[in-house]
RNA sequence: GGCCCUGUAGCUUAAUGGAUAGAGCAUCUGACUACGGAUCAGAAGGUUGGGGGUUCGAGUCUCUCCAGGGUCACCA
């Protein structure tokens, strides 16, 4: 059992017992202790003092004895202003650490000759029947253009979330809509039939991404030509906009698309194809999966139809020009539009198809969707709709979101040509640990394959650590320098401490030392305690991550892991160590350590490289 | 203008309402016949944007002002 719990349990006890008052147990406040002071656990006893009617000291001193005398965990105790420090007992830790270590079919009873048994669920919540089903919609795409970015934290965030509920407990299915069809699709799909001269991937050998990204480009630059144009030619800006011929030509375009003209549809069902690939492949790259794809392509007449129902039911208002609107005037919010007069579907509309459609293939308890914070009010709205529509889940819907990402020089501005390509980045990031590596000659002697390997688990280390570790609410500036610094608060400097203790544990091997599965011994010194202290936090910490959907709460519990072990082994030689008990208990931490990083790089979507 | 978010060291950032605001980068000083120095030990660097309030206690909650960003489309 978890200590804070047992202190938290045991100090309401003795509250009730010395002063005859009875308290929650969740009411007492416990944190650790700050490292300045002794002890390991930290009581608040201002809460009490009005139940007590003694002084903080006093207090403290009589909740202290009571528990030193009816808690075996705690060992003593001193107080210091209004805080009551535990010392709890190291037989705890001890047991903490084989808990992290071992499993409890450990038969063995030869304290140095133990196979490892490693306990690779250390932290994590198993997944049951019972289990609540979270959906994780993330990634979302357009099919206009590559993915940059922006996209990149969303991928990183999304897959990771889902990680961290699986780890507490939780089934999960990770899900993408992919926006395959509107306005923006059908600008590219002009720009290739007039410039195109019938190019294809295939053809010049580009990826199918990046070439329809071209041609969106070269709409927006006709487009902006014709416009231009107009305006000389003494038209209105706005009436401009509206005659562009290329403008006139991809609304007629989209309203073919919706009458399934099979010109258009084969056009654009080739043009998408080309780009899936694409984002298959940057995808895998990034080392993100989903376990089921909705096309919004596939969903809007859905949620045209659930719209029209609610015109029916009065829930939604139609104009006389035929587009239909909902009022949220009396929730606080404006007037949104949900049809456009020609009957077309906006944005919203295909959420509400994709949102009923999700809910008849998937019995969901939760579903989170992880899109950017510039979507928050389309997020209420839709909420308020799907309440309003009658679904009992529209209102528990979740909007992760995230704050933009920009660059040390400024935001990212696609008509400032400063959108940093997410392919570009990721080779950008092979690359540069590639040299660093080569610069350091510390794979020799592996094959190219092997090395590339590497080089791929460094970069994307590096890129992953730095977007996950900031906190998602916040805008994060990426500085592509410095996330590949190997040194500092750094996935590279993880990974290495990583193969540094695989590195010793491979030589203990060979070196015929056996590492114990399960350690017993009262020697601790300072050092190892703290480094124990942070071990037994893992669980809470994953726990902490799924309540506050932030893979950030673990990689900065990670970093901290990290530093704390990294003092502890630059100052003990761990397999010259002369007394056997002491070896092998440093040996059994080193060994945690590792498996903590693997399992809470692994919530990060991140590998770990046993050599690098 | 209405609503929402953010503001912490030169830079990037951390901190369930708790003790002296914690790291990394950069800067400076030390430690390499090294279980992997891509390391470690240390120094310096802060009026947590300003001001009021609540509280035994505020970076955190509240009000207000300032700065930055988002959003309020028959775009997605």
């Amino acid at each position: 059992m978890n200590i804070e719990l047992i202190i938290k349990d045991k100090v309401a006890e003795a509250i009730t017992s010395l002063y005859g008052q009875s308290v929650e147990p969740t009411q007492v406040q416990v944190q650790l202790t700050r490292s300045e002071f002794e002890g390991d656990q930290t009581v608040m006893v201002f809460p009490f003092l009005k139940i007590s009617k003694k002084s903080p000291e006093i207090t403290g001193a009589e909740i202290g004895e009571y528990l030193v005398a009816n808690v075996n965990e705690v060992s003593g105790y001193n107080v210091v202003k209004g805080f009551l420090n535990l010392v709890i007992d190291n037989s705890y830790w001890i047991d903490c650490l084989n808990a992290a270590i071992t499993t409890t079919t450990m038969t063995t009873t030869v304290p140095y000759e133990i196979i490892t048994v490693p306990n690779d669920s250390y932290g994590f919540v198993p997944v049951t029947d019972q289990s609540e089903l979270v959906m994780v919609e993330y990634s979302s795409p357009n099919t206009n253009k590559p993915l940059h970015l922006g996209h990149i934290r969303n991928n990183l965030l999304g897959f990771s979330l889902a990680e961290v509920m699986k780890a507490n407990g939780y089934k999960v299915v990770k899900t993408n809509i992919v926006n395959d069809r509107g306005v923006h699709i059908c600008k590219s799909m002009v720009a290739w039939q007039k410039f195109g001269n019938g190019e294809t991937p295939e053809t010049n050998g580009k990826k199918g991404d990046h070439l329809v990204g071209e041609y969106y480009v070269k709409f927006n630059e006709q487009y902006n030509s014709e416009i231009a144009g107009l305006i000389t030619a003494g038209r209105g800006e706005v009436q401009a906009r509206e005659e562009a011929p290329s403008i006139v030509e991809t609304r007629e375009m989209l309203l073919k698309w919706e009458a399934n003209d099979p010109e258009v549809r084969n056009l654009w069902k080739m043009m998408n194809g080309w780009v899936y690939k694409g984002f298959d492949e940057t995808y895998k790259k990034l080392g993100v999966d989903f376990d089921k794809i909705y096309y919004e392509s596939d969903t809007y007449t859905i949620g045209r139809d659930e719209v029209l129902r609610g015109v029916k039911d009065g829930i939604f208002q139609q104009e006389s020009d035929g587009s239909v609107w909902a009022n949220f005037e009396k929730e606080g919010l404006d007037k949104k539009i949900l049809l456009r007069s020609d009957g077309t579907s906006v944005y919203i509309t295909q959420d509400i198809g994709t949102a009923q459609l999700r809910y008849r293939d998937y019995p969901i308890d939760h579903m989170i969707y992880v899109v950017g914070n510039e979507q928050i009010y389309h997020f209420q709205v839709l909420s308020l709709l799907l309440d309003k529509l009658g679904y009992k889940w529209g209102k528990d819907l979740y909007h992760f979101s995230y704050g933009m990402v920009e660059l040390p020089n400024g935001r990212m501005k696609s008509r400032e040509g400063t959108v940093v390509d997410a392919d570009d980045l990721v080779a950008g990031m092979i690359e540069v640990a590639r040299s660093v590596s080569m610069e350091l000659g510390k794979l020799e002697g592996y094959t190219e394959e092997e090395k590339e390997n590497i080089y791929h688990i460094v970069a994307l280390g590096a890129l992953k650590y730095f977007i996950l570790k900031v906190d998602p609410k916040k805008t994060m500036t990426f500085n592509p320098e410095e996330s590949i610094d190997f040194n500092g608060n750094t996935g590279p400097f993880i990974q290495y401490t990583y193969a540094r203790i695989r590195s010793i544990l491979r030589k203990a091997k060979e070196t015929g030392i056996a590492i114990p599965g399960r350690v017993d011994t009262s020697f601790l010194n300072e050092k190892e305690r703290n480094l124990l202290k942070i071990i037994s936090l893992f669980p809470e910490v994953v726990k902490e991550a799924g309540k506050a959907h932030s893979p950030a709460v673990v990689a900065n519990y990670v970093y901290d892991l990290v530093k704390e072990f990294n003092s502890f082994y630059h100052d003990f030689s761990i397999l010259n160590e002369p007394d056997l008990k002491i070896r092998d208990f440093r040996l059994a931490v080193a060994q945690t350590v590792a498996k903590i990083i693997k399992n809470g790089f692994s919530l990060l979507g991140i590998q770990v490289p046993e050599r690098m």
